[in-house]
DNA sequence: CACAATTACGAGGGTCGTAAAAATG
DNA sequence: CATTTTTACGACCCTCGTAATTGTG
């Protein structure tokens, strides 16, 4: 029987067109892969390339036998991707959230829940996630909705209000409280990593500018040192505490003020009492 | 990457069940089958064994890339199997035919035509050898019917007329003709090679016992020196010769009495015209 | 003459088998 | 004590790279 990597080394020539290229490519010398195709052709009792002196091209047994060495490869390729993500589901609590703020908490709680465990978390919209809990990619989501689904258990986890960070100097500063609209059309400091946040901000502030921070040092440093206005939350200011200099004003669109909801599959519920339970207690 | 081998002796250890079993049906030896499965282990990153002392079973994991194993070895043996055919088909013109007599000529002409090809014949069934065509795995078939398929072309290419051979002695054999029903009880010889023929005679004579002979030489040889009657026909003693010591007498069944039909795919016909021309020809 | 493919030949990596060790029932 | 697996070690096979050959545009 021929081996994988004849089958690899027949695709990079198909790549290529020509044996040196394919070599380079490979990391192999030419006269090594002449060689391994001559073998894949003997293993086969086929002849899968027609000869010249300097040329070498495929036959039309060459043509059929890449079409099936593309679908032995992909198949090789998915066996280790399955296997190894079945190795890794094996050993790792993989959350869904679509904002940052329910993870602040969740992340340690499973981790101390399941100290042997990989915990790892992420940030997506709420059609993927819901979709990867389904396809059990994810064990927990965390939306800011809930769903009708009798496949999906549902708990509230608590509430996150927005609030806009402004330097006192600023002119709404004063105010009880502010709407989108007041500040739609200013630019406004962003930072990055904010879920479905930064969906609300581009629909409900539709002519301000975001300048985007990826990191949360840099971050808070411009919050810091600039007279530009940002936007955090009580989750935000319990956890990293308010930024000096800066005045907060509670937002009060509707949209402002979500509720979260902990979800995961029914058909794990029982497996996950313990999470479900602490959750409950360590509600936000 | 993985090599094939290893995938193969993954699935020998699951056959057998242990190692050292499975090392032996692989002519190898154990530690060299204990290092390769330590190897695809390494390769997949993923422990695949669950390992005691003297001890090796299949963990989740390895049950789950046993499974993806097959797909991949599935996959790869069909690739052989695919190319080498398709390679066979290129060498190769494959014949079938409901009976013998119509390829005693078809054959020597398409070795005269294709004198660098291979002429494969078979003969099966009308069904079998009608779905085959359309399969591409014959160029031409014969049956003793014509096809109403636009598919499918389709020229006559002559008669074959059935006949009883008796001893002179046979009480038979001074007749000008006979019919099934006359010699249905009687043990009769036959030879086994005869395609369509042989359902036909059990059909007829349902009552007869059929001494059944896979050889030719048998055959004629137990003719020749016995008074069993037997069958033969026109195309029969035009290519072998009447047996001495025998009679023959025409049967008057209409199913006695059959024309052959030359057909090939109506997509292949231009290309094969060649063959048409002469079958028209050399009709029988 | 640059480029491509094949053949020849020697070097080296990897797999193999044997032997030995450890553990089990 | 037979069976099973793993490790150690040396042998050998097979693939590799280099160099040389042949042929092309």
């Amino acid at each position: 029987m021929f081996e994988i990597y004849q089958l690899e080394q027949l695709l990079e020539f198909v790549k290529y067109g020509t044996l040196s290229k394919a070599a380079k490519e490979l990391h192999l010398s030419q006269p090594a892969l002449s060689r391994s195709m001559q073998k894949l052709e003997n293993e086969l009792h086929v002849i899968l390339f027609e000869r010249q002196k300097n040329k070498i091209t495929l036959n039309q047994n060459g043509a059929l036998a890449v079409e099936y060495a593309e679908r032995v490869l992909n198949q090789a390729a998915d066996m280790v991707e399955r296997v190894r993500s079945f190795d890794r589901s094996q050993h790792t609590i993989s959350v869904g959230s679509c904002a940052p703020a329910p993870l602040w908490s969740v992340t340690p709680l499973l981790s101390t829940l399941y100290p042997e465990m990989t915990i790892s978390s992420d940030m997506k919209s709420s059609e993927l996630l819901l979709q990867e809990l389904k396809d059990s990619m994810y064990q927990f989501i965390i939306l800011q909705e809930t769903i009708d689904d009798s496949a999906i258990h549902c708990t509230k986890y608590g509430e996150e209000h927005l609030f806009l960070s402004l330097p006192p100097a600023h002119p709404l500063s004063g105010h009880k409280g502010v709407y989108f609209k007041d500040i739609d059309g200013q630019n406004l400091l962003l930072f990055s990593k904010i879920g479905f946040w930064n969906d609300l901000c581009l629909k409900k502030m539709p002519s301000s500018h975001f300048l985007v921070q990826d990191e949360r040092f840099s971050f808070e440093e411009i919050v810091k040192n600039s007279v530009l206005p940002s936007f955090t939350s009580d989750l935000a200011i319990k956890r990293y505490g308010n930024v000096t200099n800066r005045v907060i004003v509670p937002i009060l669109d509707p949209e402002a003020t979500v509720s979260y909801y902990f979800m995961c599959l029914v058909s794990t519920k029982n497996k996950m009492e313990i999470v479900l339970h602490e959750i409950e207690r360590h509600m936000l």
